[in-house]
RNA sequence: GGCGGCGUGGCCGAAUGGUUCGGCAGAGGCCUGCAAAGCCUUGCAAAGCGGUUCGAUUCCGCUCGCCGCCUCCA
């Protein structure tokens, strides 16, 4: 059974889903209102990377990843341009699943939007107030924290911890400043919803809650987000939850930042990069490549330096996989082998140590290079077809033949000629042609193969 | 102020109480007509100081440096 670190309980513990062999999980998708950047590359990564890998490992998946379509920063970036909110959210939608088609980012099985979803949070609202944990002032209802049970749990810290570090605006109508708002009180120009608590939209807390306990149901197996998720935003989802009585998230994921430098990049310090930057300047497996072979939780730093390191790793990838194209679909016989299919396996147990797993799949790959080059084919293909299918659950996708324009392989065939004939120069004149159109061309056991210069 | 975490070879990233590991880059060699690809060999890594231990990069303490959360944030 796959362990993987709870932030609720600070520590490694089996992911034991709520049903046997079926794993529900929950993660808190973007809010559309920007570009997307490199952490958000990031943590879609992480989590198609654990779905992947679950899947693989034999569960049936359900995926679940929200896209928060109302906000106030939508409204104020639809204000700045003039534009209705639902446009500007519906657009940058649009550029989210393109960035993560590009990523190789499969699709959650679904992905609900909060704007279908406010019935739901009202019927929560309503719920909350009638309890007595929420409460209303002239701008909302917000719910009262300190009748929580283990309100910080997630943040690690105690209430009166929390109160005193709060640096939330202050608001005398709150009963406390970590009080958080259920539903936002707006003027009827302003975009929003009728309701038994006057016009208005919800709080950024709630929609998750509704979505998650809503689809998933009462005590899915996971819920995950960046960690800076964790606290409030998590924390207040689980607050919502208990206040309603209803048991929530088994278990609590969080992945480490994109850094810049020694800093987190973050939308409000300005230091990012957008992943369209990103994705149009570098091969989109560089970067899957990249997230896989740091631990999720750590920090990742992205430079051009560090993506040229990984870019020519992947080379070094696609040059195996071109190698082993033919030998492993004509070895239909021979099975992937399971000493290194286990040595992933426990890797990726074991808080999803996807860099140790890497380094399992790097090992099969020089141990079927090496095989092969003695003629062990055998040995050769068992490694190459464990490596294969570990990279492809992993999401790498390797480049494993190159479709090239007829030219090209006319040239190719001559070339294999003139060596047959062994007249040197005229191949080396094939090749230096080659070459001008954009290729190599690499000599194999069986013939010749390419790669792109 | 509270809480959490980090400091590993030229670079990136892991694991680990004793012999460590992957990638990239470097050096030498093998293979090749020459290449490409591949293989082999190779480089006295652990911020500093103490302690525990037969033995510490790994455990404990302190010092220094850095980061994150406590506000919107992946």
């Amino acid at each position: 059974m796959p362990r993987l670190f709870d932030t609720q309980s600070s520590e490694i513990v089996e992911i034991a889903p709520r049903v046997e062999g079926q794993f529900s999980m929950y993660v808190c998708g973007p809010t559309v209102y920007d570009e997307p950047h490199l952490g958000h590359g990031r943590f879609t990564l992480v989590y198609d990377i654990l779905r992947r890998y679950l899947r693989y490992r034999g569960f049936e998946v359900r995926f679940v990843s929200n896209i928060t379509d109302v906000d106030d920063k939508i409204i104020a970036r639809a204000g700045e341009l003039q534009i209705k909110p639902e446009d500007l959210a519906k657009n940058y939608e649009e550029v989210w699943w393109d960035l993560m088609e590009r990523l190789a980012v499969q699709r959650p099985d679904e992905t609900p939007h909060a704007t279908d979803w406010i019935d739901q949070m009202l019927e929560m609202v309503a719920e909350m107030v009638a309890s007595g944990a929420a409460y209303e002032t002239s701008d909302g209802i917000y719910l009262e924290v300190a009748r929580v049970d283990g309100y910080g749990l997630l943040a690690r810290q105690n209430l009166a911890e929390l109160r005193s570090g709060a640096r939330v605006e202050i608001d005398e109508q709150k009963k406390s400043p970590l009080d958080f708002a259920l539903w936002k009180r707006t003027s009827e120009e302003e975009w929003g919803w009728n309701s038994p608590f006057g016009f208005g939209r919800p709080g950024w807390h709630t929609e998750c809650v509704a979505m998650a306990l809503g689809i998933l149901g009462e005590g899915f197996d996971l819920h995950g987000g960046g960690m800076d998720l964790a606290f409030p935003h998590h924390e207040n989802e689980r607050a919502q939850a208990v206040a309603m009585h209803r048991s929530f998230a088994r278990h609590w994921m969080h992945n480490g930042f994109v850094m810049v430098g020694e800093e987190k990049m973050s939308k409000s310090l300005g230091n990012f990069t957008t992943l369209k930057e990103l994705l149009d300047s570098t091969d989109p497996r560089a970067y899957r490549l990249l997230v896989a072979r740091s631990h999720y939780r750590s920090p990742l730093e992205v430079t051009a330096e560090i993506l040229q390191d990984a870019s020519r790793s992947l080379e070094r990838i696609d040059a195996f996989a071109r190698r082993f194209a033919d030998v492993v679909t004509q070895r239909s016989d021979v099975a992937p082998n399971k000493v290194v299919i286990d040595g992933f396996n426990d890797a990726m147990d074991e808080d999803l140590n996807s860099p140790v797993g890497l380094a399992r799949v790097f090992e099969a790959i020089t141990k079927a290079n090496f095989a092969q080059d003695r003629g062990h084919v055998e040995e050769a293909v068992s490694n190459a077809k464990a490596a294969l299918l570990l990279l492809s659950t992993l999401g790498i996708v390797v480049q494993d033949r190159l479709e090239v324009p007829e030219e090209v392989m006319v040239l190719a065939k001559q070339r294999k000629a003139a060596r047959a004939d062994r007249d040197f120069a005229a191949a080396d004149r094939y090749r230096d042609e080659i070459l001008r159109l954009g290729y190599v061309v690499e000599d194999s056991d069986s013939g010749f193969r390419f790669k792109r210069a």
